[in-house]
DNA sequence: CACGGGATCGTCT
DNA sequence: GACGATCCCGTGT
């Protein structure tokens, strides 16, 4: 049986994923090790978590599917440029929050976008938050719906991952995704982005159900 | 199950 | 003023 820290909701047996997971320049390699690592709110004391189970990366210095690609600076896009370690949230079709993880070192601007989870802790508040009657991976398999489930919003986007009191993070719970066990292939809806339309840096654990359509 | 369209608004041109 | 790194529901099969 797991114990929780009544502070974090961590598990004794878990670990937070420290700034050096975060600031290597090579958001590929960090896209696939999130599969099978734990995102974890603590939104008002309520703690809501699932697994990883789909990622998808996202670069400034060659991709242009990237909101900061050609080094673009705005309000928006500014935390993608600071040191890995923070949260890149923003709003999408003026309804979704959608969470990405900042990496690389400063002034390269890297994201991961989480576009699914199979969900863990506290399934109640989730389906709570969601306003759905039937459990089931419609929980959180979605960029748009797991950021519902956890309670999140573009208000946390710049947000640490990294300290003690952080809203969200992600913990290492000691699950192993072997690299035959990951399926690449083209991101999704991403149509504008010309040559980069078919690059595999879409991220999948396969066999999930938890994954988004 | 596949498809089509509406929702809804911040962000950037 | 146009358009999304989406989701859900309605329709038809």
């Amino acid at each position: 049986m797991i114990q929780k820290k009544e502070s974090t909701g961590q598990s004794l047996n878990s670990r937070v994923l420290p700034k050096s997971f975060y600031i290597r320049d090579d958001v590929l390699q960090i896209s696939r090790e999130l599969l099978g690592k734990y995102l974890v709110s603590n939104i008002g004391g309520k703690i809501t978590s699932g697994m990883i189970v789909e990622t998808e990366a996202y670069r400034a210095s060659d991709d242009k599917a990237c909101h900061a690609y050609n080094n673009r600076r705005t309000k928006r896009t500014e935390v993608m440029f600071q040191e890995g370690g923070r949260a890149y949230i923003y709003l999408c079709y003026g309804i979704h929050h959608l969470f990405n993880v900042v990496t690389g070192p400063e002034d390269n601007a890297q994201a991961v976008l989480i576009r699914a989870l199979q969900a863990e802790d506290n399934l109640p508040l989730m389906q709570q938050r969601r306003g759905i009657q039937r459990m089931g991976p419609q929980l959180s398999a979605g960029p748009g719906v797991l950021s519902k489930a956890l309670g999140i919003t573009k208000l946390l986007s710049g947000v640490s991952l990294l300290e003690g009191q952080s809203p969200i993070w992600i913990e290492d719970r000691n699950k192993v995704i072997s690299d035959e066990e990951i399926l690449a292939s083209p991101r999704v809806g991403i149509d504008y982005a010309e040559e980069c339309v078919d690059w595999p840096w879409r991220f999948r654990i396969k066999g999930s159900k938890w994954t988004s359509k």
